[in-house]
DNA sequence: CTGAAAGCGCTTACAG
DNA sequence: CTGAAAGCGCTTACAG
């Protein structure tokens, strides 16, 4: 285990100032092509890479970005939802892509997660993911705002709200997937999240839904809204018996989330309900595991490769000093035999041959 | 955005030096009760926090840990094996808990991933996640050591491997999936899995399940174990259908993963037979999805939390430049209804309620 | 195109 | 217990 070499080795071997050293690894134009040459080489032979702390302290920058992941504080260590999951990987990629270090932290909403990363140059931006009573976090992300921290924050895109915010059109999905089940024939219509402010991206849904509704001619019934606010199984499981409980005669049930549709399919079937041939079943998210439910389920799709590109390319432009602006991505319906429609073609072969 | 204060404005504030504000918020030893409280007031008040950057490049530590995730290059983006996700964020936890910073990247197997991490002081040292061709890494692993780099690897605990490695006792948790088998009078059982030195985990995995059948007076048929290295439903579809094409009376499988064993089930309910009457199933990790199986699924369970713990504690204690070793955890047969005993009482109530 | 020099914000021997 | 000073390894005006 020998010590690391630093740029002075390299100068020294190469025969030039350390300074040109510096220059010629950065890709500065001021550098003599020849010498550039001799002193990658150099570096190369001698494994040398940049210190990340002398840079960053010189450059006042940390070429890092962090991730603050919010989990429900009702849900156990393992159970992280695995949208966000997915959303990890491709929030990942993207910095790695644009040569940025990716720093993950989970954090509890209850956390002094305003902590400067940015002041202690751990981090140059934060990308926020994960649901959480907004009307709760709003008074932190003013205080963000007010900091003059670079932030970017995954959610519902709502009027007024401090800072930048990415999103999916949740209002469209929403009214993707009444307008689906209402194409069905289904008209008793129930919905399975929270619409308040709290959960500005359950309520887009809902307004959605709603929208969908009208647009049929079809009076929305406000006791088929069942609230809940996490998205987890178990309360999916309690929203629909708690619906099923209200209006025996459902035939259809949108979740705002594929959480939730897995425990209200799981609640249908304890309740002797067919899906979908008694009941049609839409969950929002598309995670893995909605191919794989019995039957498999029908969802929408967020685009999570695109909206971690997004987030990412967003959080660096603001960090550059550009104006960023928040931004909605489309939600695409993805139909397998939940909803009781003929499944799309285009799903991928492996999951969407016929379970049965 | 007034610009971040520095230990000199701390100083200059309380009326000591520098180096005494340095000495304060470190808590060393040498510094007056009532001069730290003071300090620390005033830290507190003017929000400041010490420079990474700064701190960093005079200690010459990092105080960060890089967790490399090695990805299936067969798996599509969002489709990441869900245990090694549960890894990651109970990694997360203890790492903080430690006062580390966690820097994710996902990598190729392909990458250049002994990339210098800790060359450049980004991190003090490595956690290693993900299968892979155990062969194919080997030789990256030896050089890591030779580079002196700090890091521990999750995976199987083989003699003479490079380096320390944290992995759970698959022998163990091979054995109790098939002696659970035979106690249910299951006789031909089928394996799905790699059993080579490609796959130390899956092989002694294997090993186990045969030392389970011997110890029973089975005789193991060789031509009930299919290749399956990659961790993934279709994979494990595709070694069922070959397994029943080689034995159609199999009455039971071990899978090696539970992904391997959903696509296991999908593959039964295809070809007609009925889980757990006509075969049995047991998996192995059990993943959050593992509950929401049709019928539930019987499984291994490795213990991610203090797997987490116990792959930061101990590349903490390399990094301290004590001797780490290598250690197994125990592995839990979890019972649920794919292997057709009685569920246990223990599993959460929830997922536990029965799904029909 | 290149070099000498200052300085980023800390920590820690060293001296008192 | 405290302070003055050196120095971690870079980047970048400044001067040539």
């Amino acid at each position: 285990m020998k010590s690391r070499s630093t740029s002075f080795d390299i100068a020294y071997r190469a025969g030039v100032s350390q300074a040109t050293v510096s220059r010629a690894l950065r890709g500065s134009p001021l550098v003599n092509e020849e010498t550039r040459r001799r002193v990658q080489a150099i570096a190369k032979e001698l494994n040398y890479t940049v210190d990340k702390h002398a840079s960053g302290l010189r450059r006042q920058r940390a070429t890092t970005l962090a991730l603050l992941l919010f989990e429900d504080p009702t849900s156990d260590d393992s159970l992280i939802n695995p949208f966000f999951l997915s959303m990890l990987g491709s929030i990942t990629r993207a910095a790695a892509r644009q040569g940025y270090d990716l720093l993950v932290s989970f954090q509890q909403s209850s956390d002094d997660w305003h902590a400067d990363y940015q002041d202690s140059h751990k981090a140059d931006g934060l990308i926020l993911l994960g649901y959480g009573d907004y009307l709760v976090s709003r008074g932190r992300l003013e205080r963000l705002v007010e900091q003059g921290t670079h932030f970017v924050r995954w959610g519902a895109v709502v009027d007024g709200q401090p800072g930048v915010s990415i999103g999916c059109d949740n209002r469209q999905g929403g009214t993707a997937a009444g307008a689906h089940l209402l194409a069905q024939g289904r008209r008793r219509i129930g919905f399975l999240g929270t619409a308040s402010p709290h959960c500005p991206e359950f309520f887009d849904r809902y307004a959605g839904y709603c929208a969908a509704l009208q647009a049929a001619d079809c009076a929305v019934d406000e006791r088929l809204q069942i609230d809940a606010a996490d998205s987890t199984e178990l309360v999916g499981y309690t929203a629909m018996r708690e619906l099923l409980a209200r209006d025996a005669r459902i035939d259809a049930v949108f979740a705002a989330s594929d959480l939730l549709a897995i425990g209200a399919l799981r609640a249908l079937a304890e309740a002797g309900r067919r899906v979908p041939d008694d009941v049609a079943v839409i969950g929002f998210d598309d995670i893995p595991m909605a191919r794989l439910t019995t039957p498999p389920l029908t969802t929408v799709l967020q685009d999570t490769k695109r909206a971690g590109e997004l987030l990412v390319s967003t959080l660096l432009a603001q960090i550059r000093g550009e104006t960023a602006a928040s931004c909605m991505l489309p939600a695409t319906l993805v139909i397998r035999r939940s909803c009781g429609a003929a499944p799309d073609a285009d799903d991928p072969a492996p999951h969407a041959a016929p379970a049965a």
